[in-house]
RNA sequence: GCCCCGGUAGCUCAGUCGGAUAGAGCAACGGUUUCCUAAACCGUAGGUCGGAGGUUCGAAUCCUCUCCGGGGUACCA
C-alpha cells in the first residue's frame, strides 16, 4: 500500500475530464510541506486553470467535488491560489496501520512489473588494499542492490574487478626482483602490496625525473607570460583593462598550480635521492616503467611464467578484498574482472570493424561518435586493449547471459563521458531496448576540501578506517555502559555492539549523502554517533527493544494482534501517517538511484518516534487499550527501522 | 578552447516535477533526568539560496549573461 499512488489513482479520473496529460499534474500531488496544511497536498490546479482559462480555485474546486476519497479523507479543502489539502481519515489510518502490523514487510507491496538489473559496483583493483575511494561505490551500489530486489526486481550484483592491468605488472616485476620470501610466506598479500608500492615508486620516480624539467620549462614559460601580461594590463584602459586582467589572474592562478605541483614532484624526487639505499636500486631499474609494461603485455600473451604467477597471486589478493567485504556485508552474485572477458577482446574489435561501427585512426582503432570529438578507442596503436574495449565485452556478455531490462555502473561521476560515449557505442551495437545508466557520485573529499588523503599524500587504507570507526564506537559503548549504575554487557557484546555502530556509521555518512555532490569525510563529525547519524537510528531501534523487554515476554506477541489504535495524541498520529510512508520512500530512492531518500525518511521516523517517546507513555499508559496500541506502534517503529538500515546495509542491536 | 558538475545558516549538508513562511544536523545560547535508554528531548538565535537580468499567479529550482570553485577532454582505469 503506498498513500500517495492511491490519492494520486483517485485524482487520475478527476483529472482526465478536465485534460488529456494527466500524469504530470498527478506528479504534482505530493506530501504536505507543513502539517498545518493536512497530509498530502494536490498543487495542479493552478496549472490546470491557466491552461483551461479558468480561475485555478475553481478548477480544484471542481476537482474535489469529482474527487472520490471519501473512504480515507476528510472533505478536501482548497486554499490560497487552489492548493487541493488532503487530510487522512484517523479511522483509515487506523485499519491501514493494522495491516502493516500483520504484514512482515510492513505494508510495502512488491512491484506489480518486475525488471532485471544489473548492477557494476566496487570494482577495486585487487592488487591494492581497498582505500576510501572504494566506500562509495560499494556502499550505494549495495544500497540499490538491496532496495530492487526487496522491491520485487531481479538483481544481478557484478563486482567488475580490476584484476588483469598494469597493477600486475608492477607485482610481477616486483616479485621477480625485490620479493622477500620468509615476508611472503608470512603474510603474501601484504608482501605484494609492498611490492606493487615499491616498484610504483620507482616507476614514478623515472618518469618524474624526466617530467621535472618539463614542468620548470613550462613555468619559466608561463612566468614570461605572466610578466608581459601585467604590463599589458598596466598600458591599457577602459573596458580592455578588465578583460586583459582577466587574462592574467588566469595565467597566475595556472601558474601556481604549475608551482605546487613542480613541488610536490620534487619533493618526491628528493625523498628517495635522499636515501642512498633506494637510490641505488633506483639507478639500477632505470627501465622499470617499461619492464613493468611488458611483464603486463607477458601476462596477456599467456606467457608461462607470469601467468603462473597471476594465478599464484590473485587468489590472495581476493581473499584479501574478501575480508573486507565480510566486514562489510558486502555480497556480489557474480564477480566477473576484466581477466574474465580477456579472450572475448580481439573478437570484440573485429565485430565493430566488420560492422562498420570502428575505423582505424593514427594506429589505434577508434569508434567515432557524433557528439564528441575524440574517439572512443577500443585498441591501441600497440595493439593492446583498453577499459572501452573490456566494458563492451561486458555489455554484450551480460546481454547474452541476463537479458537485462536495465545495467546500473555505479562508479565515479569523473567518469560520466566514458559512460556517455560507451552507451552511445552500445546502443549502435545492440539496438535492444536496455536502458543504460551511469549512477555517478563525487568525490570523498579531505577536510580541507581535497580529496581525502592522509598527511603525506597516499590513499587512506578502508580497513583502518573501519577499524578506526569500530574503535571510537568502542570507547562510548564502554563508556556509556559503564556509567550505568549496573553495567550490562559483556565485553564480548561491547565489542558487537562497537562493530555495528562503527560499520553503521561510516555506511550511512556515504548513504545519507546525496549521491552526486562531493562530501567531506570527517571521522570525528561521522562518528560523534549524534545527530543524523546511524547510531540515532540504532539508538531508536534499541529503546523500543528496552520498552519491549520490560514489558515481558509476552508483550510483542500481543502488540502484533492489536487491531485497533489510539492516535489521539498528534505525535502518535505523525508518527503513524510516517510508517505508513515507508513504501513511498523506497519508491523514491529509486526514482534516481538515490539513497538519501531512504536515509532521509528513517532519521524522520526516529525523530518522530523520539518526540513520541517522550509525549506518550508506553508502558505506564492510562489504559489497557492505549498501551497496546502503542506498544504496537513501537514494534512497527523497530521493524520499520530494522528493515530500513537493513537496505542501507546496516545492522542494529538490541541495546546499546 | 570545448564539455560536465557545483556555489543554500558560522561549519557539514538536504531541498525530485517551479508551489504556501527555504529545512536538518553540528557548533552557540537557554531549558528538561523522582518518568519506558539523556547516544535523548524542548526552546532561542542564525539566510539578499554567488551576482545581474528574464520567463510567471508563483523561482533556490527553468532561461540568458556573469563571477568563483571542482572535474573531464585520442591510445590510464
Amino acid at each position: 500500500m503506498n498513500i500517495l499512488s492511491l490519492i494520486r489513482d483517485r485524482f487520475r479520473p478527476a483529472l482526465s475530464h478536465l485534460t488529456e496529460a494527466v500524469d504530470p499534474l498527478l506528479e504534482m500531488i505530493r506530501p504536505a510541506q507543513d502539517a498545518s496544511f493536512g497530509d498530502y497536498q494536490a498543487n495542479c490546479a493552478m496549472p490546470l486553470g491557466k491552461q483551461l482559462g479558468l480561475p485555478p480555485r475553481e478548477v480544484a474546486q471542481r476537482l474535489v467535488d469529482e474527487l472520490d476519497v471519501e473512504e480515507f479523507c476528510e472533505q478536501p479543502e482548497i486554499a490560497g491560489p487552489g492548493f487541493i489539502n488532503l487530510r487522512l481519515k484517523i479511522d483509515w489510518l487506523d485499519a491501514q496501520l493494522g495491516a502493516a502490523l500483520s504484514d512482515a514487510r510492513l505494508g510495502v507491496d512488491e512491484t506489480s512489473s518486475p525488471t532485471v538489473v544489473v548492477i557494476d559496483y566496487s570494482s577495486p583493483n585487487v592488487a591494492k588494499p581497498m582505500h576510501v575511494g572504494h566506500i562509495r561505490s560499494t556502499v550505494i551500489g549495495d544500497c540499490l542492490a538491496r532496495v530492487l530486489r526487496h522491491l520485487g526486481h531481479q538483481v544481478i550484483g557484478d563486482n567488475h574487478l580490476g584484476d588483469w592491468g598494469t597493477q600486475f605488472g608492477m607485482i610481477i616485476y616486483g616479485y621477480k626482483h625485490f620479493v622477500n620470501m620468509s615476508a611472503y610466506r608470512e603474510n603474501p598479500v601484504m608482501e605484494l602490496s609492498r611490492l606493487y608500492q615499491y616498484v610504483n615508486r620507482l616507476v614514478e620516480f623515472h618518469a618524474g625525473k624526466i617530467k621535472l624539467p618539463l614542468q620548470e620549462e613550462k613555468i619559466t614559460q608561463l612566468e614570461g607570460q605572466v610578466n608581459e601580461q601585467m604590463s599589458v594590463c598596466r598600458d591599457t584602459d577602459g573596458k580592455q583593462k578588465k578583460k586583459q586582467e582577466k587574462l592574467l589572474r588566469k595565467q597566475q592562478s595556472q601558474l601556481a598550480q604549475l608551482r605546487k605541483e613542480r613541488d610536490g614532484l620534487a619533493a618526491k624526487l628528493s625523498q628517495v635521492t635522499s636515501d642512498p639505499d633506494l637510490l641505488r636500486v633506483v639507478e639500477e631499474h632505470q627501465g622499470v616503467g617499461v619492464a613493468v609494461l611488458q611483464e603486463t603485455v607477458r601476462l596477456h600473451a599467456g606467457d608461462e611464467t607470469n601467468l603462473a604467477l597471476w594465478n599464484e597471486f590473485l587468489p590472495k589478493c581476493r581473499e584479501e578484498i574478501q575480508r573486507v567485504y565480510d566486514r562489510l556485508d558486502i555480497h556480489f552474485d557474480v564477480e566477473y574482472g576484466e581477466s574474465f572477458y580477456h579472450d572475448q577482446l580481439a573478437e570484440v574489435v573485429d565485430q565493430f570493424l566488420d560492422a562498420g561501427l570502428a575505423r582505424e585512426s593514427e594506429g589505434a582503432i577508434c569508434v567515432f561518435l557524433e557528439d564528441w570529438e575524440a574517439p572512443m578507442i577500443i585498441r591501441k596503436k600497440d595493439g593492446a586493449f583498453l577499459y572501452a574495449t573490456t566494458d563492451l565485452a561486458t555489455i554484450r556478455y551480460r546481454m547474452e547471459t541476463w537479458q537485462p531490462d536495465l545495467m546500473l555502473y555505479v562508479v565515479d561521476h569523473r567518469q560520466s563521458e566514458h559512460f556517455s560515449k560507451l552507451f552511445t557505442t552500445a546502443r549502435s551495437w545492440f539496438k535492444s531496448e536496455v536502458e543504460y545508466r551511469h549512477v555517478g557520485f563525487g568525490t570523498v573529499l579531505g577536510r580541507d576540501g581535497r580529496p581525502y588523503r592522509t598527511r603525506s599524500g597516499d590513499t587512506v587504507g578502508l580497513e583502518s578506517l573501519l577499524d578506526e570507526a569500530v574503535a571510537k564506537a568502542h570507547a562510548v559503548v564502554v563508556e556509556n555502559d559503564q556509567r550505568k549504575p549496573e553495567p550490562e554487557m559483556s565485553d564480548e557484546e561491547r565489542m558487537q555492539v562497537a562493530r555495528v555502530v562503527g560499520h553503521g556509521a561510516i555506511k550511512y555518512a556515504d548513504l545519507s549523502h546525496n549521491r552526486t555532490s562531493d562530501y567531506e569525510f570527517d571521522t570525528d563529525k561521522m562518528l560523534a554517533l549524534e545527530g543524523n547519524t546511524a547510531t540515532y537510528l540504532q539508538y531508536s531501534y534499541a529503546r523500543v527493544q528496552s520498552i519491549f523487554r520490560r514489558a515481558g515476554a509476552e508483550a510483542r506477541r500481543h502488540a502484533q494482534q492489536v487491531t485497533t489504535f489510539d492516535l489521539g495524541h498528534p505525535a502518535e498520529r505523525a508518527l503513524a501517517l510516517q510508517l505508513l510512508r515507508f513504501s513511498e520512500s523506497l519508491e523514491e530512492v529509486l526514482i534516481d538511484f538515490r539513497p538519501n531518500q531512504l536515509t532521509d525518511y528513517l532519521f524522520k521516523l526516529a525523530q518522530m518516534y523520539s518526540v513520541f517517546f517522550e509525549h506518550c507513555p508506553v508502558l505506564k499508559a492510562e489504559t489497557d487499550g492505549l498501551r497496546h496500541s502503542r506498544l504496537a506502534l513501537s514494534d512497527l517503529t523497530s521493524r520499520a527501522m530494522k528493515q530500513g538500515l537493513a537496505l542501507l546495509g546496516i545492522e542494529v542491536v538490541e541495546r546499546m
